[in-house]
DNA sequence: CATGAATGAGGTTTCATTCAT
DNA sequence: TATGAATGAAACCTCATTCAT
């Protein structure tokens, strides 16, 4: 059943020839579209379709349901940012905790806001059944880079490792998502960033201890 | 226009009689448990209906739309987390700045955490029409009762005030989805409480500057 | 079961205390309000009883149900048409045929445009079950006061009689409801009464013969 | 909003496959047949699915609501009949004036009584909204056409024709409603084509002046 | 008598999904 | 493969009517 539930929401067949992938790039985008300019509740699978400039029939040639639709969207944005940040940790490795925090809040934001549409438009679906659970386990995944890369600052160890990581993460979210939902404009993305940096840095700077020489 | 959405999303009428009040109560519990248990887009109002112990046509002398019974949870949550927020900033006024921190956090996590069952329940429906709008308005609320607290505090000001208010208050606010989201156990509450605390004055103390005698 | 219809379209009950024949004229006043300002369908119970200023359930005190409500209006509004030109006919006895074609017409038109209001909201109903039928009926009324009032005219005798006379009446219904879902301004209503009399007159010549003496 | 409104009433798409075409036309046959049968208000689009065989979604494929669905078979057949006039108007010129009106009123008579089941169907929700403006508004169209007609006859010169011409339609209307609502079996619509042409005829021949030569 | 809260059958409409063309 | 007409379960919501207070 959960096997079931799962294989339901997988993309129905992986698009090999050129054409199939532009009809699925087209689809991808129509749904973001649709989610922005009429919300979740009214984005309809023939909608999509008509905006994708496909017909229904189409859609569910990629698509098995409706539900995988949304979920791939989902899932190829937050694997994007979780992506953005692991790489950001295995290049920090090794520096002072300071700027590892700074490179890899930095990553985070600029994966965010890469597409500020997309990630607006997600939070609308985010909370369907799935959508949590997805995001609790793509925020894992970073959460446990985070953790690897801490390992190895020299100056610096972290107390009570987990729970400090996962505030982190939240408080890099959460901070995002507000200023998505406000709008996103350029210079508060920029504040953003600079203010997240600076939240992490001193969160960071009172829940470690300094690390003791062997 | 906005003021017939607003209007189309008021409770339709008080009750007056004590049978109505108790009606009124069922149906509002009742929502909350069909959400946890169905999750939002299974919530039907029959079903809530069912559940709470009246009919179809009770439910719809109270709320002239399943909309308008969503958003009236919605509100009743914020406005009670928003109002506990604007007390401790009222009973902290004067005081030094970590301890106004300290006294805001805790009162909000408190007032977040007294149900979580509703405020788990909630995020499955804050993302539909009007949800974020409302949530970014009674945090706006809270913003402000931050703001005027602050200007209060004898040791320190603040630097880019508003923005920096935001930050806390959408780290606040995301540390305690994520904790929610997570299964919220009373350990993780109280491991949030204190950690949110630590987060937030540290993140006040490299934001502000010395305040100036005069 | 014939029966029983008709009974239940009767009035409950009929009022004998003042008040109550208050309270039955305000719901009568309120349910053509009702009927003009939102239409037939959107006519509910509630609504009129709320416009009349008074509570469902005593609407429900002197009409049995929605139809019998309906009815009643449309049947007293009939009746008094039917009423002014039986007179009219008992009146016109012996006169000459175009007097008393202009007699009654004009008794017609009067009685109809004496409140405009209610004659229009009418139409909305009429076409309901039933409302046809007793449309009928109470125009075969005064048709046959029409026939009687004929006979005993002087100068002229009328070839196929009932259809000469279902045609007249036919054309008085047809062009006062046209002037009424027209608007019905004063100055319409004075034309149709000129021209009704003539078109009635002019008919009625070419369709008599002339009496000839015993 | 007119427009909005104008819009909410138009059929949605329009019948490209032959399947499609069927369809339609069995949707239109079946709304004439659950009206006669069971009357206005108890039509339901449930039941016209049903009994055109197809199903609900069928039917809202191509009528966005149930309004529209009557509306369409509304002004279908005012169209028709107003067609057959402003055909019967157009062959008429320049004959002397009796012969026009008699021309014309076979014209209506024949095109009115043509499906006597649609006709009487329609009458049960002509009095809905939108109804009433629909047949003034195509009475109009009629009326303009008897106009320019009226214009060219060569004998006679109408005073008032304005009104005079909006109580020759009335009359018309009204006479064919009421046989029409009286079961209009074919001896009576033979009758009302011949009284009704005598009755416009000598109408007309009161309502004119003799035209001066120039 | 009056009230108005409660009822629930039933109507309208939507929309994910299928399948013949 | 693509299309889009057809499906029908299921959701939302209304409103005539009843009955305890």
């Amino acid at each position: 059943m959960a096997q079931n539930e799962q294989t339901a929401l997988e993309p129905r067949k992986t698009p090999v020839q050129a054409r199939a992938a532009v009809t699925v790039g087209a689809i991808s985008e129509a749904t973001i579209q649709v989610l922005l300019s009429h919300g979740a509740d009214r984005l309809t699978t023939t909608r999509v379709a008509k905006r994708a400039g496909v017909s229904v029939g189409t859609l569910y040639q990629y698509y098995p349901n409706k539900q995988s639709l949304l979920f791939a969207l989902l899932e190829d944005h937050l694997d994007k940012v979780s992506a953005a940040v692991e790489a950001a940790c295995e290049r920090a490795r090794g520096k002072p905790m300071a700027e590892m925090v700074k490179d890899v809040v930095e990553a985070f934001v600029d994966a965010k806001m890469a597409r500020t549409d997309i990630s607006t438009s997600l939070y609308r679906i985010a909370g369907d059944v799935g959508g949590p659970a997805l995001v609790r386990q793509t925020g894992l995944r970073s959460q446990k880079a985070l953790g690897a890369m801490l390992e190895t600052a020299p100056d610096a160890v972290l107390r009570q490792e987990k729970f400090a990581i996962q505030m982190v993460f939240a408080a890099m979210a959460g901070a995002s998502r507000s200023v998505l939902e406000a709008g996103a404009s350029p210079a508060m993305v920029r504040n953003l960033r600079d203010h997240l940096v600076l939240l992490c840095q001193s969160y960071m700077a009172v829940a470690t201890q300094p690390r003791r020489l062997r």
